[in-house]
DNA sequence: TAAGGATTCTTCGTATTTGAGCATTAAAAT
DNA sequence: ATTTTAATGCTCAAATACGAAGAATCCTTA
């Protein structure tokens, strides 16, 4: 039987809550929730992204994807607009606010990045990116245990 | 500039995601949440366990712990009492009604943890523990970025 | 072209997260 | 024996997680 702490799922808690521990202060500082953060991101990267792309990089399910947008709306960092070719998408996009202040805070949260590179080691965290990706990429087969 | 899907908590959040997709259905069934179940699986294993250590070997937040508590302590999962050397502690312990529970929905996951493990296989997973219990060691050093 | 089915987004209810602050109890300092 | 300081558990509020169900839109087939 397998002890309570080699447990996959909770090792993996407490690796993320380890490294998050290095740019919580930052987001903090900015009044943004990780939540908030992770759209931002994605949006910067992407540019425009409908809900579900944007659930599914940020891994957060739709209905708080509503609440989240809605928020960073009102903070006037996010808009957004109905596809023309299909009436249910909505595309989400960043506006000028939050491009500039995702360029002012990014080089704090690659200082932070940097820092775990130095304690872990760029070897580490190469090795870790590739055992982690393969995880990912694993499904259960059996879709039972449904008793109906 | 490191690309959004390269975020390392990004990526131990989505590798999470993907092991608890074995687990969840089980999970669903006896109507219990993850939280409430590392509670129990916990105290299955210590037995009797102050609120503080609790918390922290499930890395569930104070806040948190008092409610799922009390909810476990409803449907009758669990019970606490005062210690008597430090009456600020309390203890907290599963009742019967769990332990047989426990007992029941233990196989269940194993059978999932199994099939995890055929997927991914031993090697990567061993390495995959050696490599996330040195991340969960490492710590930011400086404590700034405190606007004060 | 109307009915059925699927997809996207939203609403709803309950459970949990997270930061901040408060009350009680212990232990250490005066 | 007080006062200070620290530790433990709790309450509160806002934000998010998650399963279920509803509404709108699109697609398919008869």
């Amino acid at each position: 039987m397998l002890k309570y702490e080699e447990s996959l799922p909770l090792k993996l808690l407490k690796a993320r809550e380890a490294t998050m521990n290095f740019f919580r202060p930052v987001l903090l500082d900015i009044s943004l929730t990780e939540q908030q953060w992770r759209i931002i991101r994605a949006l910067a990267e992407h540019k425009e992204l409908e809900s579900k792309q944007l659930a599914d990089l940020c891994c957060i399910l739709s209905p708080s994807l509503t609440g989240i947008i809605s928020r960073l709306e009102q903070q006037g960092y996010t808009q957004r607009r109905r596809s023309n070719e299909d009436q249910r998408r909505i595309l989400i996009s960043l506006t000028e606010k939050a491009e500039t202040m995702f360029k002012r805070v990014t080089p704090l949260l690659e200082a932070r990045y940097q820092e775990i590179t130095e304690q872990y080691t760029q070897e580490n965290l190469d090795l870790l990116y590739e055992l982690l990706n393969k995880l990912t990429q694993i499904k259960p087969v059996s879709e039972g245990s449904k008793t109906e």
